[in-house]
DNA sequence: TTTTGAGTTGTTCGA
DNA sequence: GTCGAACAACTCAAA
């Protein structure tokens, strides 16, 4: 009578894929029929709550990976609660001898899986884990004095001279599954989508979730906009950005993955747009590398003078922001674009993000946590050092003086008006010159759009001139204190 | 240890 | 309209 080897439990998380994916490979490797398992812990054990933008891509992004599975003969259940009881609980329940897992990077969420470890091997249970979520783990680049690296340049240069990332894994042919009994939940019943209101309606028609949408997505990228990239990304106009955020953030796609099909299409299309797309990939490797080392990213400024910034409090100038109700249109057309699809492009994030910082002077963790809600692509490391970045307190940070001038911006990167009057509709009739500061039109143009400030559309909130100089005094006095 | 060059993404002002 | 300088120093990383 031939006898099952005790099964391996893969224990998916940020790396929703079957394809490059080292901690499935190894389980199959390992002979075992193989069980995957995903635990809704959110909340749990320390863990900062997702937004409800995540929720919603991670049901969609779960629908794909429980059918890949399946069409391949493996089987994928669903658990809610802390982790740390159920991982070890699921692996005792089918008799696991094997447990694999890819590796994230959140101090809480690592002091979860470094217990989980503990507990199965004390269960007389293998454990293992992998680097799977970035090109390399954020310990392994340091600057020659051994310490880590607080600018990027240098940081991807090294990270660079370390030769290339490992070769992808192949998508297993086959799943040999485990066929016990087991208990699964009902995704429906975790109540990750909306219904009343649906605001998810948008995030349907623009995204397309799973490892299936985010490889099509990759390769129409390569094919179609990569040329382009360097001189394209910075207009939200066109569609030349890659928009594998999302992706990237589930682990549908590796970086991996990306960084060597990048180089191959480079091969056969030219080198155009390859170094600056994958310097992106590197800012996402050097967010890693800083919340790796600075647990605290979100919460805390990197440049810790600004600890004693007069950050302004009020609800109302938020609350402007978050709705794209500012009365700037670049900034209202980025919001909105934000509610609606759950994703911004990059240059309007910049200019959106300023304009909360300094502009309103509200202090940029609202800012991070309305994008860490509302981002399908919200990632503990990217969003935080992005923010902090912008907020001129993060590592290698603007210089406090350089304030984006609102209508500048959207004149230079949004020249045609196109980006405003897709999102902002009530601005749609105003001539172009007019468009990203319609408070500046003559009366009769706006009245000709059918434009009324402050009826139809909002007056500015703040005037740009005075803003900018309350900024300027405020990190003034900032530095006086500090010195004082 | 000290020195040196460099550092994602800008704006404003005045010639 | 175009162009260059000023904006403010400071910290990092390597030699």
């Amino acid at each position: 009578m031939p006898s099952v080897p005790a099964p391996a439990l893969v224990w998916f998380r940020d790396d929703l894929r079957l394809a490059d994916n080292p901690a499935l490979c190894h389980a199959l490797a390992s002979g075992r029929p193989v069980l995957a398992l995903f635990v809704f812990d959110d909340g749990h054990a320390g863990q900062r709550r997702r937004g409800g933008a995540w929720r919603w891509w991670l049901a969609q992004s779960l629908r794909h990976l429980a059918a890949a599975l399946a069409a391949k003969g493996g089987r994928l259940i669903l658990r809610s609660g802390p982790a740390g009881e159920v991982v070890p609980r699921v692996a005792r329940e089918i008799d696991a001898k094997l447990v694999t897992w890819n590796r994230r990077y959140e101090a809480a969420a690592m002091a979860v899986d470094a217990g989980i470890k503990t507990a199965l091997t004390g269960d007389h249970i293998a454990a293992e884990s992998f680097s799977a979520t970035l090109l390399r783990e954020p310990w392994t680049v340091k600057s020659q004095a051994g310490q880590p690296m607080k600018v990027f340049t240098p940081f991807w240069k090294a990270h660079q001279a370390k030769g290339e990332p490992r070769a992808t894994l192949p998508e297993p042919a086959a799943i040999s599954g485990f066929e016990g009994p087991v208990a699964s939940e009902n995704l429906d019943d975790w109540g990750l989508e909306p219904h009343a209101p649906n605001w998810a309606e948008g995030f349907a028609e623009a995204w397309q979730p799973g490892e299936a949408g985010a490889r099509e997505r990759l390769a129409d990228f390569l094919d179609e906009q990569l040329v382009a990239y360097a001189e394209g990304r910075d207009r939200p106009d066109l569609a030349v950005t890659s928009r594998l955020s999302p992706h990237l953030r589930f682990g549908e796609i590796s970086p991996v993955q990306v960084w060597h099909a990048t180089h191959m299409a480079a091969e056969h299309r030219g080198p155009q747009g390859q170094a600056k797309f994958l310097s992106e990939i590197g800012w996402r490797e050097f967010s890693y590398h800083l919340l790796y080392h600075q647990p605290d990213l979100a919460s805390a400024n990197i440049q810790k003078r600004f600890d004693h910034f007069p950050w302004v409090s009020d609800h109302a100038r938020l609350a402007a922001w978050q709705r794209g109700l500012t009365g700037f249109p670049i900034v209202d057309a980025g919001m909105r674009e934000l509610w609606r699809t759950g994703w911004m492009h990059n240059r309007v994030r910049m200019v959106a993000a300023s304009f909360l910082v300094k502009h309103l002077r509200v202090d940029w963790r609202a800012g991070e946590a309305w994008f860490w809600d509302t981002l399908v692509d919200a990632d503990p490391a990217s969003n935080a050092a992005s923010w902090q970045w912008v907020a001129g307190c993060g590592a290698d940070a603007a210089p406090f003086f350089r304030i984006f001038n609102p209508m500048t911006q959207g004149e230079k990167f949004d020249p045609a008006g196109d980006y405003v009057r897709r999102w902002v509709p009530e601005l749609a009739k105003l001539p172009t010159a007019a468009l990203q500061q319609p408070w500046s039109a003559p009366a009769g143009v706006l009245a000709g759009a059918g434009v009324t400030l402050g009826v139809t559309y909002p007056k500015p909130i703040v005037d740009h001139a005075r803003a900018r100089e309350q900024a300027l005094a405020a990190f003034a006095h900032l530095k006086e204190g500090d010195a004082g």
